[in-house]
DNA sequence: ATGAAAGCGCTAACAT
DNA sequence: ATGTTAGCGCTTTCAT
């Protein structure tokens, strides 16, 4: 026999007050006698009463909610991002409602039409999103920050990995541990983080090795690619001396078709990637790559979410660029050393001239 | 300036019709003219009105949301876990509230309780949950199911993971592949996983090599705590000939710590661990362990769930095993080949005589 | 300091 | 087939 959960009537009519009182009480609003208060929080307590919330935010309008749009919840990536989020949710008093897109952009919008209604704000990570989508699909002036987006909107904050600054290190520190001739194997085309990967590749190269030769290779960040791509660098005529990998997954994959070919790493071809994944320091050898400080993005983007709920964010939307670190291990022979890409949290690269 | 979004009142004024015809004609509920429809539904669409989810279900009772309370974000075990859930739900047209818990029982209740209203009902997986503490912080009568949990309860059914056949399989494999004298790396003393895996070891020692010594060490999973255990393993006087860690995270730690020692794997010594994470198979050399489809855990878990939510769950509340299977690799020293440690899905090890 | 009452947007009887 | 209306449980004026 399902007995009913307590309402607020329940607790007023036991404590032999009003509902009102009762929610004064309960939220701490004041204008109640301390007896009268005590009464309510034993009759409450008692019961176990409490408030729903649907009907709380019904009339307030608020869900202390937030809603997470997230591409896939495969790998690391996602992990780190999602642990980042919900402790910093968790921390401002707000829950998290996940939702994965996987069938492009009707998925997307979806999943954020799907939301309406339940959340307070959204956070975005989508290949598909452009203004023009959020214009469409989100809600009346929901609050929304986006991830990993080359969007520049006045109305939606953007938080970035500094991939471009990332690659440039890596690249930059290859060429000075004397592998002038750096081929690259480089993510999906709609990626905006490989996209930024590939261009630090190419500014790094125009920087330091002017002379060596741009040799690009395609891959779609799966380990196969990788390997797909090592292959096919086996067979180039004068081999590259090193490789960058845009992504960790890659970069084994490739280690796995030098090793099949015979080919030490960092002896006859240095290695590295891109992530930090956990795997990466445990191959043999070590694979240097760079690291991207996941869970932080994820905890910037929910406080940067959050300030705009609780209309503290005086500063308009803007793009934020999280700095990562390259992590030297064995796989490109240079002396293990660690260096910051850039610095903590910083502008974009190219702020407005001032 | 912010348009308020549509109500259904908007929807029935534009459409010259009551609110009930439109609530009728959005939810399918028939008793309505095609042409009412037709006009509803393109005036709904020109609104852009999406029904308020807080007053829908305020009225329904229905969230349509299920929650997720879960120990903590880390690691691949939880990716995977929640991929699996996420997947099902979506397919369920269920959304996902997640929430971790860190600091114990009272984290878990106040997660709990957070959720109250907000969810149709809840996947637990907490090593503080027993009976006496879900039939007081779970709402009254709010379906949930249990996962890795010893609770047996006629109210909520339990999913686990086939732990001990697991470890039974694998220690079965290393004793035939030559390695009498198996020592065990443990996990935490309160983790249902752990302590599983451990009967099994014992069970399997018990089995096949009754004669051998049982040697246990203590770990926590961490890699750390298994670095530890591979060295106070050095120092035993006769070195056991194989090691069986209670996850992946200490048998790597173990490695490296036979690695510094000198010692081959598998040559000197054989190396099983549990869970088989991503790393281990890229580890020098490929780790041998008790495969774990946790994202098929998630998923069952799910949809166990929204049978329940649906009332379609005939069978009383049970405990359901996923079976695992050992992948043999290289670190065991045994031919390579993979058994079933146990069968798809099955009923647990000792069902009630029948 | 406390209570009465008006909704929040929706669904579901109950009328017509 | 369509409309009217009473709440769902709560917050929030507005009285007292």
């Amino acid at each position: 026999m399902t007995t009913k959960n307590a309402t607020i009537k329940d607790v007023a009519r036991e404590a032999k007050v009003s509902v009102a009182s009762v929610s004064r009480v309960l939220n701490g609003l004041g204008g109640v006698t301390p007896v009268t208060q005590k009464i309510v929080r034993e009759v409450a307590a008692r019961l176990n009463y409490v408030p729903d919330n649907a009907a709380r935010s019904l009339i307030t309008g608020r869900t202390h909610t937030i809603g997470a749009v997230l591409p896939d919840l495969h790998g690391e990536f996602f992990s780190e991002l999602i642990r980042g989020i919900e402790l910093a949710a968790r921390a401002q008093g707000l829950h998290l409602l996940l939702s994965s897109t996987h069938d492009g952009i009707e998925d997307a919008a979806a999943a954020m039409r799907a939301m309406r209604g339940r959340v307070d704000g959204m956070l975005i990570l989508s290949e598909h999103v452009d203004a023009a989508f959020l214009e469409e699909n989100l809600p009346d002036k929901l609050p929304a920050v986006l991830l990993d987006s080359p969007v520049k909107s006045a109305r939606y904050p953007v938080l970035n990995i500094d991939n471009r600054a990332g690659a440039i290190a890596m690249v930059g520190h290859l060429i000075e541990a004397g592998h002038q001739q750096v081929a690259f194997i480089g993510g999906p085309k709609t990626n905006y983080n490989a996209q930024q990967r590939e261009k630090g590749y190419r500014t790094a190269m125009a920087r330091h090795a002017p002379d060596a030769p741009l040799t690009l290779f395609d891959g779609n960040f799966s380990e196969e690619s990788g390997y797909r791509a090592g292959q096919q660098m086996l067979a180039k005529k004068p081999r590259p001396q090193a490789v960058f990998a845009a992504n960790d997954m890659m970069a084994i994959g490739c280690l796995r078709a030098f090793r099949e070919a015979g080919l030490a790493v960092p002896g006859d071809i240095a290695l590295a990637g891109f992530d930090d994944i956990l795997v990466s320091r445990y191959l043999t050898p070590p694979l240097s790559t760079v690291q991207v400080r996941i869970a932080d993005l994820g905890r910037l983007a929910l406080e940067r979410l959050a300030a705009l709920l609780n209309r503290t964010d005086k500063t308009p939307a803007s793009v934020q660029t999280l700095g990562c670190d390259i992590v030297i291990r064995e796989s490109c022979g240079g002396k293990a050393a660690a260096g910051a890409a850039s610095r903590k949290l910083r502008k974009p690269p190219r702020p407005s001239r001032s």
